[in-house]
DNA sequence: ACGTTAAATGAGAATATTTATCAACTGAGC
DNA sequence: GCTCAGTTGATAAATATTCTCATTTAACGT
């Protein structure tokens, strides 16, 4: 149940919420805590059990309607695994994408985006348009590498 | 409660199945005919549905078993969508990504990879090992475009 | 064709995941 | 402090996925 967590982040996320006329609430702004300190992407559970601890009871819905909020406003970003699960990373704003180790699942961001330079124009040529992309890339962390 | 579906796809994946020492069964291949006869992305629902048009009574939980059997044969593939659902498109083999309307679901392939001649140097110096990338492109269709 | 056998299926229960409802609560601006 | 739209917690409801097990069946050898 603490009440005295602010950094960066949180800030960061603050002044987006602000900007879009939403509230800054200590649910809010402890999903954006427990994401970042972790380093690493969690799943929905987990995400609740940090909130949890950092602020007691804390409903589950609010922690899915937060992670909404959240991805809409691209603080973070869903994670999709081999094995069918999900999770969640902390991202700032940016055009990123992520990098998960399959064993620890943490978390490396990758600025430089593959597909900037790509060219779509063989399959444009078919009448589609691309308006976004998801790229994921996975592979094991250092430590995970060693275990195995 | 047709009996009599048989093109390339369905021989491709009889062979596949054959060589792993699985069996080719009227389910197995009805979902592979479900898939590549509609030329886009199906949730499992609509699978279950188009199986058992063609079938009859089919258990749910063998669409989700033929799914993930033919996941790991590399013969469809589980695409995720921005509103959090999933959908399920015909795939062979090689590595090949996606580009999907976000209307209608259909799915483009297209073979060159953005990610091949991609430098993870940058990462990589952090001790990650990448093993292998999801990519998938959204945007719209023509039919879609026009439409909108 | 026939019998054998391991693999696969269907039914339905059991889980897990996600969304919807609504009364009570609270952050932000005045 | 007062107000009010936005947010939350509890809980039910809706979806989605996995499990279990008795029964069926494809593949193979005869
Ligand atoms: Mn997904
Ligand atoms: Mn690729
Ligand atoms: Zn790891
Ligand atoms: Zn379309």
């Amino acid at each position: 149940m603490l009440k005295d967590f602010e950094c960066t982040q949180e800030s960061y996320a603050k002044g987006i919420l602000r900007e879009k006329g939403l509230k800054s609430t200590a649910q809010r702004l402890a999903v954006v805590h427990v994401l970042h300190t972790s380093g690493k992407s969690l799943s929905v559970g987990e995400i609740h059990d940090g909130v949890k601890e950092m602020l007691g009871v804390t409903g589950l819905a609010t922690i899915y309607r937060t992670l909404e909020v959240f991805e809409d406003l691209g603080i973070v970003k869903r994670l999709h695994f081999p094995d069918g699960g999900h999770g969640y990373a902390f991202s700032q704003g940016e055009h990123v994408h992520h990098m998960v180790c399959v064993g620890c699942r943490v978390v490396f961001d990758f600025p430089e985006c593959p597909v900037e330079s790509f060219d779509y124009a063989s399959v444009e040529k078919q009448g589609f348009r691309v308006k976004d992309h998801f790229i994921q890339l996975f592979g094991q962390c250092g430590k995970c590498a060693e275990a195995a």
